[in-house]
DNA sequence: ATAATAAAAGATAAATTTATCTTTTATTAT
DNA sequence: ATAATAAAAGATAAATTTATCTTTTATTAT
């Protein structure tokens, strides 16, 4: 496991709103989770956290749901931070509290790069990107 | 977070065994719980299944304790694979389960290569290594 | 104004990981 | 044979993540 599996739902469902406000459609919960294969209120808590953290914007009521807001530049990155953190790329690979640049553990050296080539992959999808391989039938969601 | 906790302090307490054993030394649960600050009890446990997975050897008794076997090579990426498996390595970042090299998902050319240097990393870094920095003061285990 | 809809929020529960405690088993020294 | 020691094993508990349920709030359509 490289992210949670709250992280994983979050960027499968990212990218199953966002395919759906191409068309200009809202999707609620039940469809996203649906699509995804999670549980739904779970993934409601998670949508919620991602409109919270503006990566989604959601309207309420009978024409409600989750959408992606025209010219909004998603990386995968900023999914990642928003449900995860920072943690991924930041703490030490021994769990040593002592550990940084200047204090580094045995494994800092090797391991700092690979974090760092990981973020900039993340750093370097655009969540469009996703969304197209997607709607080529590339991969599933579930 | 890569490596789980429980890896962590795996890790950890195999390098602390490791430096008593180049004195013919075995150490028992609560030296190594206090050398690492981990809580004695769980650490006994993650020993334990050290020993069961033949990373460590243990002896019961007054003159008991843990232990690492003369001759016994021991890289990162075998306490890495005895505790958290091969997880890190081999599942797919989003979180799909269709996800395999004949139907790769949209990460998996980016991720994979990343995975395989980490393992390339770990596998590279023999426990004696971590032990001598260790023994030159180079960083702390807590 | 009311009903219906859907998100938001709060509460609760289950599963998993981390942590703590107790008992049993094995070994050594006397 | 007995006592002491330390690991091993099993049980229990706490913390965290994942999952489920219920109520409240906001919005639209009638």
């Amino acid at each position: 496991m490289i992210l949670s599996k709250s992280c994983e739902y979050a960027i499968r469902a990212t990218v199953y709103v966002a395919l759906k406000s191409r068309k200009n459609e809202k999707t609620g919960i039940i469809e996203v989770a649906e699509a995804i294969g999670s549980p739904m209120h779970f993934t409601g808590k998670i949508l919620q956290t991602l409109v919270r953290k503006k990566i989604l914007s959601s309207a309420k009521g009978p024409t409600g749901g989750f959408y992606v807001e025209n010219g909004q530049d998603l990386f995968l990155i900023d999914i990642v931070r928003a449900i995860d953190g920072n943690g991924l790329f930041t703490s030490c690979v021994l769990g040593l509290e002592s550990c940084s640049e200047t204090q580094p553990c045995p494994m800092h050296e090797q391991v700092k790069p690979i974090r760092d080539l990981l973020m900039a992959e993340f750093s370097k999808k655009p969540v469009t990107g996703l969304v197209e391989e997607f709607q080529q039938h590339k991969y599933f969601l579930k």
